[in-house]
DNA sequence: GTAGGGTTAG
């Protein structure tokens, strides 16, 4: 026996428990001390140093002197097998955890244990091998293990991750005892599969069965809360957890102020915020964005200032929250400040702060900026091209969104909904029938017809372009059950804006019989039909069941469509009436259908009333002076339809710099 | 040594 050996006799112990001390804390310089010592006194040959070497290794997240040391190894071990696997797994490496686990199950040399499967059962969920998954599920049973509440657990998680909603129950229900983490997979597992419903029915399920919510359970509860934007079991949730102690945990209190937020409670939001003593950037940034969210973008620039001032700093994803905020107030100055400040902090080559400068610029009407931030990024990614097509409809840019949404399939980028969501108004705006059919197979080839919001607005682009007939071959595609408020609203407005009242009529008569609830905006179009097509009293009796059985309160553009409707049935008494006897303000579209109708019946005395207040209440309209002297030249009055007709040239000439800055910034 | 949880662009 050499000196070596001998002193490995002695040593090996020491160090194995200096080892186990080591990994515990995860300490990989104490680790890698000890790895030198075993090279210094030629400790190799004793496997069981190794073999815990390695494991401590991959127990410190050292994947290449891990996977070195273990291939090493004359004999492995289940554990140090099992090890290596969750290294791989947490280290982003599911596929090569796989390959280990197929490899031990081939050579036969050791048999995967209750240990193993969670491993393995997850390595299938993140890379979605739903396939092998159910192999493997297949495998748990033959080997006993799924009974396991470990493996049934990884299990119910692995089919929600696979949205397979229906093996993830089935995988619940034949639980025996499924613990608090059963429940909150389930709970979670449904919140995420677009299931909100589902998940407070199993939370309160598990309510009722006794079980002890904790703060996962807390946290997915209120997601879909959030969602539901049911603030009343919001608000019974933030009472339990007060009650159980939950408060200390900071990712429940940022659940609760997201609940608020999600809600539109922001007053409630603000509150909470103000009652923390203890807030982090996730906190100010949740709010931040809910203020963005909930269309108060200036409370959330202030925001941002207070949380510089208590030493917070913003991370991108409150950057990104930012500089949506200066889109929406048109701040350029703001926005150039925070695209500064990005630069600074080297976060501006981030996806997200990319996507945020490219939306701002163009919100702030910049699209050669916000073209120029484009051009810098990898372009790689999906979210920068759909944030500069977005740009360019936004900017009314329909040809230069179209020709980039070509580029972008020519550069191998692929086009998931959102892209279509930003594009396809463009074919609406266009109403280019060749264009729109174009643009109708490529969707119905790649699969994205069969999205809600897709058809909705190829109906609408088929109508703009003239087609009413594609229009509703669209509409007839989607089943009934799927037909939304939104979709529905467009095929009516589509009829009534072609002047086909009485089919727009009888879609709103079959939609409210569907079941589907109309709101504001079906009422508008539905009585904008009308007025188009002469259908008075169907018209009236519309507004009618829109105030006593929807109890509806009218808006300024249900009035407009009401007054268009009596104007044009020669009843201008009862629309002027209407106007001055309506519980709102009145605007310049009111008084502009009035008098229209007034052109219409040559009826100069309330002509004249209308177009004072059009003229007070819109100036710049060069429409309503023509309007005007059209009228008093249809009753002969030619000197007063001269002078007004002086008073369009007066507001055409001050008009003219602000259109032609339009026209160069087009160019 | 195993399973579940928060904010984000379009």
């Amino acid at each position: 026996m050499n000196k070596a050996n001998r002193f490995f006799s002695t040593a090996s112990p020491h160090f194995e428990s200096l080892l186990r001390k080591y990994s515990a804390s995860n300490s990989l310089s104490e680790t890698k001390k000890i790895h030198a010592l075993i090279i210094t006194y030629g400790l190799f040959s004793s496997s069981q140093l190794c073999s815990k070497l390695a494991t401590t290794y991959a127990q410190c997240h050292h994947v290449s002197y891990a996977s070195q040391l273990f291939d090493k190894l004359p004999k492995r071990t289940l554990f140090s097998c099992n090890t290596m696997m969750r290294m791989y797994v947490q280290m982003g490496r599911p596929r090569d955890a796989l390959n280990m686990f197929v490899e031990m199950f081939r050579s036969g040399r050791c048999l995967p244990d209750n240990f193993t499967y969670p491993i393995v059962i997850k390595a299938c969920s993140e890379l979605l091998f739903v396939d092998m998954g159910v192999g493997v599920h297949g495998q748990t049973i033959k080997a006993g293990f799924d009974l396991d509440t470990f493996v049934q657990n990884s299990l119910l998680a692995m089919y929600m991750i696979a949205r397979e909603k229906e093996a993830a129950q089935l995988v619940f229900d034949l639980m025996e005892e499924p613990t608090v983490v059963s429940w909150n997979t389930l709970i979670n597992g449904y919140f995420r599969n677009n299931c909100a419903e589902e998940a407070l029915r199993v939370y309160s399920r598990m309510m009722d069965e006794g079980v002890g919510p904790d703060c996962a359970t807390v946290v997915s509860v209120l997601q879909a809360c959030g969602v539901l934007k049911n603030v009343e079991l919001g608000r019974e949730v933030h009472a339990l957890a007060l009650e159980k102690g939950f408060w200390g945990n900071v990712v429940v209190r940022n659940a609760l102020l997201d609940m608020y937020v999600k809600c539109g409670q922001m007053k409630e939001a603000q509150l909470l915020l103000n009652g923390m003593n203890e807030k982090d950037v996730v906190t100010w940034t949740t709010l931040i964005n809910g203020y963005v969210v909930n269309g108060d973008a200036r409370s959330a620039l202030m925001l941002c200032r207070m949380m510089q001032l208590e030493g917070v700093k913003p991370n991108l994803v409150s950057v990104a929250s930012l500089l949506s905020a200066c889109g929406d107030l048109v701040s350029l100055k703001h926005g150039k400040c925070l695209h500064a400040w990005a630069i600074r902090k080297d976060l501006d080559s981030e996806v997200v702060v990319e996507t945020a400068l490219i939306d701002m610029y163009a919100k702030c009407n910049d699209s050669n900026l916000s073209y120029k931030v484009f051009m810098k990024t990898s372009k790689k990614r999906t979210a920068p091209w759909n944030a500069v097509l977005s740009g360019f409809v936004h900017n009314r840019l329909a040809r230069n969104a179209i020709q980039l949404f070509k580029q972008m399939l020519v550069e191998n980028v692929r086009p998931d909904s959102p892209t279509f969501n930003s594009l396809l108004p463009a074919y609406a705006i266009l109403a280019d029938l060749k264009q729109a059919m174009n643009i109708h197979c490529y969707l119905i080839r790649f699969g994205f017809l069969c999205k809600l919001e897709v058809a909705s607005m190829l109906v609408d682009i088929y109508s703009k372009c003239g087609s009413l007939g594609y229009a509703h071959q669209i509409f007839d595609i989607i089943p009934p059950k799927d037909k939304d408020i939104i979709i529905w609203s467009v095929i009516i407005a589509a009829y009534g804006k072609h002047g086909h009242g009485e089919m727009a009529v009888s879609l709103f008569n079959q939609m409210v019989q569907s079941g589907e609830k109309p709101n504001e905006v079906t009422f508008t179009s539905v009585l904008h039909a009308c007025s188009h097509a002469g259908l008075v009293d169907e018209g009236l009796s519309l507004f009618n069941f829109m105030l006593k059985k929807y109890q509806v309160i009218p808006r300024v553009d249900h009035y407009t469509c009401i007054v268009d409707l009596l104007g044009r049935a020669g009843r201008l008494n009862d629309a002027y009436n209407l106007i001055i006897t309506m519980p709102i303000a009145h605007n310049h579209a009111v008084w502009g259908a009035l008098l229209g109708a007034c052109v219409i019946h040559e009826n100069v005395e309330l002509g004249e009333v209308a177009a004072r207040w059009t003229f007070e209440l819109e100036p710049e309209n060069t429409g309503n002076y023509v309007l005007l002297s059209k009228l008093y030249s249809s009753v002969g009055r030619w000197r007063d339809a001269e002078n007004v007709r002086d008073m369009v040239n007066e507001v055409g000439l001050r008009k003219l710099p602000a259109r032609s800055l339009v026209e160069v910034s087009n160019m």
